[in-house]
DNA sequence: CCAAATCCCCCCACTTTCCCCCACTTTTCC
DNA sequence: GGAAAAGTGGGGGAAAGTGGGGGGATTTGG
């Protein structure tokens, strides 16, 4: 089981290359060489990466939907929108596609820096300024405990349907 | 079970690298090779540190959550950021990443004295101003007892959701 | 169809950080 | 009181991070 952990910090340089930190790519040692695919977060202006066996679990739940179902096939649509095949190059970076760049919020014209994190089985790719503001930092109205127990309702023996 | 116990003043050195108290290396004897992993408390300014172990059994109950459930997804993220792996160097000593420092309050250039206190199956660390103005002096309006009984009525028989 | 320009990928070199090792001080236990 | 273990601090070297440049392939326009 994938267990990837580890927040870090790095640069997108000015050709939207992103190096890969070191500790990451140790935890991914096995699965790197089939390469990693690059994704749109589907609730947060973020980006998320998975080892392509990752990416394959999520394939195979996609398969599953029905072709004939129109809300289906838009979700479908709009999830697989932009996801891309990535490898690393030689200095161990990936670089990331305009698009994705833009929807993750990095300009590439400034400082760049960006938030790379560990989730488990994904890699979160944020820009600095918003990993700070809607991951760090609580809002007011957030409350954990609350969450908390909200999630744990959905994790109650009997309830544990994925979707 | 684990049951660790004993609090214990240290000192961070200039490079963010914590020496980690022999008693409590010895309570941890048959895992501490596995390493241990560790994060920002949820509630408090302060680190918590899991012996890899416990650590797997949080991430166990993490991998049922839905990829595809906001709210799943940002109970993760919000308990996972920052969650590193650290390993006893050829000194035992742990090195704190810089970010976590800062949760916690610790300044790199003062007297950086830190309070390290083992809670049952994981350790907390805290800063020792902090550790002395939240933990150890009660605040006006607090009342311990009163805790005690609300504590008390979450634990009754039948009562034993553990969140 | 050929030529030219652009984009992309790969390689190389420099800078910086981190990790490991070593040496010294302090405490604890015998 | 002495010896051994724990705690503390610093320095050097290897590896990771960063940035720039060149070459090949693909595409576009003449």
């Amino acid at each position: 089981m994938l267990n990837l952990l580890g927040e870090y910090t790095c640069k997108v340089d000015a050709k939207g290359r992103l190096s890969f930190p070191a500790r990451l790519r140790k935890q991914l040692d096995g699965v790197l060489h089939h390469g990693l695919v690059l994704n749109r977060d589907i609730f947060e202006g973020c980006l998320v990466l998975y080892p392509q066996p990752e990416w394959d679990k999520v394939n195979a739940e996609m398969s599953r939907l029905s072709r004939y179902n129109r809300k289906h096939q838009l979700f479908q649509r709009k999830f697989m929108k932009g996801a891309t095949h990535v490898e690393l190059d030689g200095a161990a970076r990936i670089s990331i596609p305009a698009a994705l760049l833009a929807h993750a919020g990095i300009d590439l014209s400034e400082g760049n820096e960006v938030v790379v994190s560990g989730i488990g089985e994904k890699i979160e790719i944020w820009s600095k300024a918003r990993y700070d503001a809607q991951v760090l930092s609580d809002g007011d109205d957030f409350d954990f405990g609350d969450l908390a127990e909200e999630v744990r309702r959905d994790l109650e023996p009997g309830n544990d349907d994925k979707a």
